[in-house]
DNA sequence: GTTGGGTGTCAAAGCGCTTTGAGATTTCTT
DNA sequence: AAGAAATCTCAAAGCGCTTTGACACCCAAC
């Protein structure tokens, strides 16, 4: 059932109809009625290309899911796409995912775009001098980054969490407990929110004149296998670290795992903090040891950019460009004062 | 850039370049060669949209994503999409991602295929009696179920992995381990794979004379909350169970927990199975105690569903229709002989 | 009784691509 | 050298929708 068809059914004209269905105002009430009746009767539904085709509108936000065959897949990516889903589902908007090589993402953008499938860009897992901005600015499609790019100007539309004070007040947190042996499991070190992270902890220390040693700082893919790993290395040191900041509760699992195979106490040999995007998967107030954390809701930053992204493709009023949000830190058990020195 | 526009520069009909860019043989090979040498020149890229309109293809297969405010992301639907993609990838293909309601799926799935944004559906977290089957049947459209549905008859293609036979399977383990109590920690009731892992567990119960109480079953969530309050509740019986049954290795950990918090030792007081989707996220032989598991990769899945549904768009030679995958049982430290009889 | 502004409708022109059916050109047979 | 076959190219017709510009109609105002 196409248009023409169901404009002959009703004896009206196809420009008729398609007023009557997209809500013009030059179409009496009841013949608006009966088109709509007609279209409930027939199941009639628009077909998408051809709208496209006319409009240049697709309804759909585009994004480059990187993945290879080696790739982890990782459950933040998941828990982001949830929250682009909920509000994106409100406006009738679909998501086009773009598989990608992750050496490849300039690339598969720029075919993204190009195809016409897409109204709107998104990124994330922003690098350091990304190559990505200089591609999206270049196209003239509206886009919002999640995260930013250390480095490069500031002259792109984001929403990023405020990385380098959630981790500047954690690291100032456990200097007030008199810790002075740091450590930082990051996460890759060519991401942009692991650089922040760490200027945020380096800066605190410095303000007491302390510094974090080289190997005190770990970079490794997100996962609990790294974490139990890198805990390890830095349990292992001669001068033990008592205070670690940790990127993710995901390395956090495996970082608590290596501090209870060396028989230490978290919150009292060790005390950790980490940052919770809230992933449901993952409460900190579930560990056996509650965990302190810098908590911001990843879903809750998927939500705001469909929002944004969505409201710019329907020219819905304008958004700030740039947004910044504060974490929250909440202090639970696995920080406590630092342990006597022995 | 358009088609139209690269024609006139080369001096060719639009029907030539077209013709020269999707292979047809009736083309000069010279005439070809300059065609692509231009395309890489102006960066020419076809209108998906326009493309779509007159092929009726898409290069695009469309799934729908549960989705609600309150809704739970799955780390299981990440780790399945990565399979997906990475297998689109290589055949350029991408997908069209409906959020929807739960509640609303069928309708949903409907939107999308009618849309004209997809050519093919894949559909999972499989109901007993799914409604959604009539609704693919009738649509014709390829697609490819995740799973299957209890009760409605086998008629559609789909891969499953054999719930029913690794569960019957690490159950028997467990009875020749000597264990005679048994729980089991099932996924939402509804689901077709807890039904079947149900059944197997029964099934193998049953051969020794043995029987499944109601209240050593719990059906939820697959979290890791879920998994503490059930474990919890399962320790709190007259009859304590001293072998669980579970349905997912991130259940697993909150039963754990709950085994840990209760100063029982995993492997010695409770036997604990889980089933293991080969998550990078959790493996099971990064436990603490190491864990027993009936193992099959969800995204080896996700390869294996792209693989069948691209290669049903091409008519790339027929595919098989049911696939029943075993799953492996791989025994590691979480299970032992049963504790004696107190 | 003409003018003028609403109102409701329509035919037709794209949007950018593929594909058909036919025409033009070259190459091969006999 | 003439006809047949093979090779290459083209103009034009869709695909299903939106949107433009025009037209007909009716009722109020001068």
């Amino acid at each position: 059932m196409n248009l023409k068809q169901l404009s002959e059914l009703l004896g009206l004209s196809q420009t008729t109809v398609s007023r009557a269905l997209n809500g013009y105002p030059e179409v009496n009430e009841a013949t608006r009625e009966r088109v709509l009746q007609a279209v409930k009767e027939t199941g009639y539904r628009p077909n998408k290309a051809a709208q496209r085709l006319a409009t240049g509108k697709a309804g759909s936000i585009g994004l480059v899911m990187p993945t290879a065959p080696g790739h982890q897949s990782d459950v933040h990516f998941g828990e982001f796409l949830a929250g682009l889903g909920e509000e994106a589902v409100r406006h009738d908007f679909h998501f086009v995912i773009m598989p990608s090589d992750p050496d490849d993402e300039v690339a598969a953008l720029r075919r993204l775009a190009i195809s016409g499938n897409v109204d709107a860009l998104f990124i994330a897992y922003m690098r350091a001098h990304d190559p990505r901005l200089a591609m999206l600015k270049s196209l003239s499609m509206p886009y919002v980054v999640h995260g930013r790019s250390f480095g490069a100007e500031l002259d792109y539309p984001y929403l990023d969490i405020d990385n380098e004070g959630a981790f500047y007040d954690a690291t100032r947190l456990l200097l007030q407990l008199g810790h002075t042996r740091f450590a930082l499991m990051n996460g890759p070190i060519h991401l942009d929110f692991a650089i922040r992270r760490r200027n945020g902890v380096i800066a605190a220390l410095a303000e007491r004149g302390l510094t974090l040693e080289e190997d005190c700082i770990s970079h490794a893919l997100m996962t609990d296998e790294q974490g139990l790993l890198a805990m390890e290395r830095f349990l292992q040191l001669p001068e033990r670290p008592t205070a670690i900041l940790c990127s993710s509760t995901v390395m956090a699992l495996g970082a608590i795992r290596a501090v209870n195979q060396a028989g230490l106490r978290l919150g009292e040999d060790i005390s950790l903090i980490a940052h919770d995007d809230v992933l449901p998967l993952l409460k900190p107030e579930n560990f056996s040891v509650p965990l302190t954390t810098t908590r911001s809701s990843l879903r809750a930053a998927g939500v705001r950019i469909a929002q944004r992204l969505i409201g710019t493709v329907k020219q819905a009023g304008p958004f700030p460009d740039q947004e910044l949000w504060k974490t929250e830190l909440i202090v639970r058990a696995s920080t406590g004062p630092a342990p006597q020195q022995a």
